[in-house]
RNA sequence: GGGCAGGUACCGAAGUGGUCAAACGGGGCAGACUGUAAAUCUGCUGGGCUCCGCCCUACGGAGGUUCGAAACCUUCCCUGCCCA
């Protein structure tokens, strides 16, 4: 059985990572961008625009797929996988988000989480135990820790007790992972979420405890909720600097395509966000030229396609003019194209990274890049 | 020709003596969005300024009543419907 995380090389000026995730659904170089599919879909594509685009992996939802359509339709149709006709990786994760986004529908106890449902009100109850089952039933090839997400801010106390309270989850959901069997045949894998806060000494403490529980892969979670990126760029590399390098890390819900450039340096290996779907829904484009709010009049004229330097159907295909028009008429098509193009641009984002650590000079393409971004030429 | 109902900001539409530069929609113009309660949300939308306040122009046109009018009166113009 082959090795879930090999590492092949680290560049020579930073902490940036080249490496591979192997699961029984396929290969994941890395560091990979993991478009977000909260529901089993990710919103507006296809899945086979997605095989089209190259997505090695994509994100489902715990919390969301148990309310609906639950698990027992999920076991019913064997898997997500299945269910949705998607063969390549997933991860879910595991609602940790949910406890903290949906924070007035819920109720944490040292058992877990309750819950009432965003959709009917109905009461549920996460614990760690049941999220790591409900994952299991899920068959997603990586399974996230359940956890709690301070707020930001948050008092030092309050932060010393939700960790220490998530790592006690943390533990065990490790515990319910490995007395139970996988539901499809294939392997799944656990991560590991660490917590701190924004508290650099809490962080370490955190991540050293994480490590002793010796999951597949280590996620860092509860950053950009709101800080400052700097302070978010400090405490991802107070991580990476302790996490054992044969293992991947994954930097949770980021972020922008300067804050995953960031985190690459530092030694992160998977990141996912909402941002270039739901953006692109709103109307905002990612380009190798800066972002461009595709609503605005100034488009209206324009012949220039979405991205001549993204090889995708929507970013070479249409101009700016025509997106800018299925924008305004609120045509379906607008958030397909956008959508496909956003997801075109990040994916191309992280290709390329990765081509820059393996030829060496990914610090400095890094610097290129932002600079472009910054100068937002358009 | 007669009767009735109307003419309010880019459009639709409230408002019938002061708290009205005028509710509310739509449209338009910007902005936000980071492990998705998001095809969502927020702001602005007569002009000018020394811009948390002031000035100008404004509710079909003109004239009038009044301390004060988009609102009341007179008259003219226009629109819709009905009857000849």
């Amino acid at each position: 059985m082959s090795t879930f995380f090999s590492l092949e090389k680290t560049d020579a000026n930073s902490k940036a990572r080249l490496g591979k995730l192997t699961t029984d659904h396929g290969e994941i170089p890395t560091p990979i961008f993991m478009p977000v599919g909260t529901q089993g879909s990710v919103k507006a594509l296809q899945q086979r625009e997605l095989y089209e685009l190259d997505a090695k992996i994509i994100l489902g939802n715990t919390y969301h797929l148990y309310l609906r359509p639950g698990t027992e339709t999920m076991e019913h149709f064997g898997g997500l996988h299945k269910f949705m006709g998607w063969d390549r990786p997933i991860l879910t994760d595991s609602g940790g988000y949910q406890i903290f986004s949906l924070k007035e529908l819920r109720k944490i106890t040292e058992q877990g989480a309750e819950f009432r449902s965003h959709l009917d009100g109905s009461k549920h109850f996460f614990s760690p135990e049941n999220v790591v089952g409900i994952q299991k039933s899920h068959g997603s090839d990586i399974v996230m820790v359940l956890d709690e997400c301070a707020p930001y801010p948050a008092e030092e106390s309050y932060v010393i007790k939700s960790m220490q309270m998530s790592l006690r989850w943390a533990e065990r959901c490790k515990k319910e992972f490995d007395k139970t069997e996988g539901k499809y045949g294939h392997r799944q894998f656990l991560f590991g979420i660490g917590q701190g806060g924004m508290y650099a000494d809490l962080r370490k403490q955190y991540t050293k405890q994480m490590i002793d529980l010796d999951f597949d892969g280590y996620a860092i979670g509860g950053l950009s909720v709101g800080e400052p990126a700097e302070i978010m760029y400090e405490l991802t590399d107070v991580c990476t600097d302790i996490l054992p390098t044969d293992k991947p890390r994954y930097l949770m819900g980021v972020g922008t395509p300067e804050n995953i450039l960031e985190g690459i340096e530092r030694g992160i290996d998977m990141f996912d966000c909402v941002m270039p779907t739901r953006n692109a829904r709103n109307g905002q484009l990612f380009t190798t030229h800066g972002k461009i709010n595709i609503k605005n009049a100034k488009y209206k004229l324009s012949d220039n396609i979405i991205d001549e330097n993204i090889d995708s159907y929507a970013s070479n295909n249409f101009s700016l003019g025509y997106l800018r028009h299925l924008f305004v008429a609120n045509e379906i098509l607008a958030l397909q194209l956008a959508s496909m193009h956003n997801i075109a641009f990040y994916l191309w984002l992280v290709k390329n990274a990765r081509e820059h650590i393996k030829t060496g000079d990914f610090t400095q393409w890094k610097k290129e890049m932002l600079d472009k971004f910054n100068s937002n030429m358009l």
